[in-house]
DNA sequence: GACTTTCTGGAATGCTTGGTCTATTTAAGG
DNA sequence: CCTTAAATAGACCAAGCATTCCAGAAAGTC
């Protein structure tokens, strides 16, 4: 009956995700999400509302996106503390494209202060990060990896702050040695707690 | 000769400081500056040329209070590693006023991501707090509290790193609990640097 | 007390922006 | 082949914004 679509909004999707991660929310203006998307004006209102709710489509696809890729190497088989140690060096690579574009998640955070639907959604994400790493942690206290007197749940956090800090420098220019070391210091927390780290 | 100024510049700055944290930069419209300051729209120009410009004031105002308190703390007679964990204490607090304003230099690199002059500002803030932290750091190995073969650098980098990650999360309603935990994490992994901590 | 320079208050301006409206095209169903 | 519902293209609109302009007031100086 109706004409089909000639765009694909996955492919939109992730164009959005793109500008918006460079640009930020107020800087990325309607005009040049049209052009980008290779999409006429009246369908991305059709699509998605408004400007904002694109962006919160887009918040969410670029949250599921990074945080199920760390979830599934935290819970690849294999040893849960290596597991761990491969998400955290994963993120001395923003070291290498310093400056980076930063977390979207973090910026979210900076420019949507007050609007609540968009910080649950920050918080969701934070919380299913946190929580991937408590898993692990808990994983490798299990599997004798970790000292149980640990507090996973606390390690875990840490983590998760440390990490978002990192999505927020990795902004300044200079920042590449920055990274470095926060990653090594990081990682040598999680060697501290290892079995092998303290208890031989 | 002429009509002296009415209002404090200082005084006005400080106001701004409050707005600016609370709002952002692209939410604190200029008639609420006006209000807010008690002071005329044309005043307000003449002074600080635009609305960047008064920005910029603010934020180097706000960086200079926020890290000259931490600097002194640090420097201050005594104990460095006990003056180290009471800054780093200090950051707890964040905890019981979550939702927090957040961090005004950690907001500033997500709204100015691509102004080159206020990165420099933030650069400036975040070197001054690492080096502040490198130098007590450094000042505890040369008492005998910290172990030698701790980097100071590093540990300091990664503290800076976590204190910024804290300014941003702490702006998510839930995150009292994290950011308890965060900076408990944080003591330990001095803690762990420390002489007493395991060279017993 | 007059003069000059700055401050003050508010109106005016011009630009940028997100969002909408209308006419037109497109493709599938009967 | 005609109908129909949806997509497209681009002009159009109205609101919000930072900034400037202008006339009047105020306060030191001579």
């Amino acid at each position: 009956m109706a004409r089909p679509r000639t765009f694909d909004r996955n492919e939109a999707l992730e164009r959005a995700v793109a500008l918006f991660q460079v640009h930020g929310f107020e800087h990325t203006k309607v005009p040049d999400i049209v052009e980008s998307l290779g999409i006429c004006r009246q369908s991305l209102y059709n699509e998605f509302g408004d400007k904002r709710g694109l962006y919160l489509a887009v918040l969410e696809r670029y949250g599921q996106r990074e945080i199920d890729n760390k979830l599934a190497l935290l819970q690849s088989p294999g040893s849960p503390l290596q597991n761990l140690l491969t998400v955290i060096r994963g993120w001395a690579a923003l070291a290498s494209q310093c400056p980076a574009d930063g977390c979207l998640t973090a910026a979210a955070l900076v420019e949507h202060r007050d609007d609540a639907g968009v910080l649950a959604v920050v918080e969701a994400q934070v919380d299913r990060l946190e929580a991937g790493f408590a898993q692990a942690l808990r994983a490798a206290q299990a599997a004798g990896e970790l000292r149980a007197s640990v507090d996973p749940q606390r390690i875990a956090r840490s983590l998760t702050n440390s990490c978002y800090g990192l999505g927020l420098l990795s902004r300044l220019p200079g920042s590449a040695a920055r990274i470095g070391d926060s990653v090594a210091a990081m990682i040598a927390m999680i060697d501290a707690a290892a079995v092998s780290g303290s208890e031989r």
